[in-house]
DNA sequence: GAGCTTTTTTAACCTCATCTAAATTATACA
DNA sequence: TGTATAATTTAGATGAGGTTAAAAAAGCTC
């Protein structure tokens, strides 16, 4: 199963230090075009400073590192007007995310960590996988579907679910994805039985501050927009 | 099943870029710890030239990678002498390999790569996986007893096998672990069918050259010393 | 033990990816 | 439309880990 994500992903020699070489497409690279995907995915065009502090690091640095990403035409940057991610960006990122959700799949359904964990840790493995590696893992894990957090392996497929933020008050939901995979906010999300594949009734919505009464596992909660945003649902089929 | 190897090994932060920091052990560093251990394994003190050319740099870069080592007190660092392993280096060394072959394990066993592609690939995926992590790949693979080349997990059990190139001819042997992990190494390995396992004969040796006949599943094979020096065997029980 | 060779170390410099501080450019509002 | 504020970029450093070239120390050989 050679794949469609076919961009010359450099996975950075092995047994020898200072891989880092000029020009290329490395780890750091790999995390930029990542985040900046994401970003891109909640927010559309991305501003310099979005992309500073999803990535941790100073508005001079993002500026520096998106002029290079722009070089490379790998993001399309407007000076003083945020960025785009090129084709050729958004198919390294879809590449990356598959490699990213597999690893994810493995770690959990194989090594056996909590989903909440397995996320910082595929961050880091997937710039040593290949794409034929991640063939292989698809293969081992019987080519599942989605990552622990339910995004689907596939990142170019269409899931069909919507932002529960979105949801109306009094419809019975399925729960498909969670798109924030910090450690706490999973921890939050599990202690709350809100995990991809339970149901939810959507109990009532206020009219202001946007919060949320669900009801889930027959127990109630109240949840605030900022949950809400990265829990995405679906009518149950 | 926390073990014994417990040196503060530094798993870098994940999801953002630039993780190296001051004066801690980061992957470079366990890069040399470990290249340093397998050659002290094979020729007791070593030099400055060696640990360069086995790492693939400038004798110079050596040089000034064996004195930061000797600063952080992971090797005993005589100038102009060579160095040696401190207690504290050689148990660092340890807890790598032990993550090191683990996951080798992982990738033949499970992932399906053969024998000779995850040593490369391995040596990449250790540095960011913590010592507790390992202990949950040796459960999910059923506490192996060596890595894929037959290297023992445990880089403290002493397999009590020999060097082929030391073994006297007209014995039968077994074939116990190959300790030359380059991908065209195994492969030459594998294609005289001298693979961990395997029974050998030593037919005869010869007086110059050190050239050894053998007989694997009944086929005739010369090899030289260079070979037989990391083919380990030992008397089948 | 003098002088050549080899090994190791030091010196000076490079790239990558960060930083802070200062300078620009855009935007928003009076 | 001018000006305050916010966002972005540039300038100049830094640390890690390389490089080459030159200097220094050790080891041989006669």
């Amino acid at each position: 199963m050679r794949s469609r994500y076919d961009i010359q992903l450099r996975v950075p020699e092995v047994c020898r230090p200072s891989a880092m070489r000029e020009g290329q497409i490395n780890e750091t690279i790999q995390e930029y075009i990542e985040g900046i995907y994401r970003l891109q995915q909640e927010v559309g065009r991305v501003a310099t400073n979005e992309v500073a502090q999803y990535m941790g690091v100073s508005p001079a640095s993002a500026s520096i590192m998106l002029k290079r990403l722009a070089e490379m035409n790998l993001v399309e940057h407007t000076p003083y007007r945020g960025i785009l991610l090129t084709d050729e960006g958004t198919q390294l990122a879809h590449q990356l995310l598959r490699i990213h959700r597999l690893t994810e799949r493995l770690l959990t359904d194989i090594i056996g960590l909590p989903w909440n964990d397995v996320h910082d840790f595929a961050c880091k493995l997937e710039h040593y996988i290949a794409p034929e590696i991640a063939d292989k893992i698809a293969e081992a894990l019987g080519f599942p579907a989605t990552c622990p957090h339910g995004n689907p392996i596939d990142p170019t497929f269409d899931d069909g679910s919507w932002r529960l933020s979105d949801a109306v008050a009094g419809t019975d939901l399925l729960v498909i994805k969670i798109t924030d995979e910090r450690r706490e906010f999973l921890e939050y999300i599990e202690s709350l039985g809100l995990v991809p594949g339970a149901q939810v009734e959507v109990v009532s919505r206020t009219p202001f501050d946007g919060l949320i009464q669900i009801n889930v596992d027959g127990k109630q909660h109240t949840i605030g927009p900022e949950v809400a945003r990265y829990v995405w649902v679906k009518e149950p089929s």
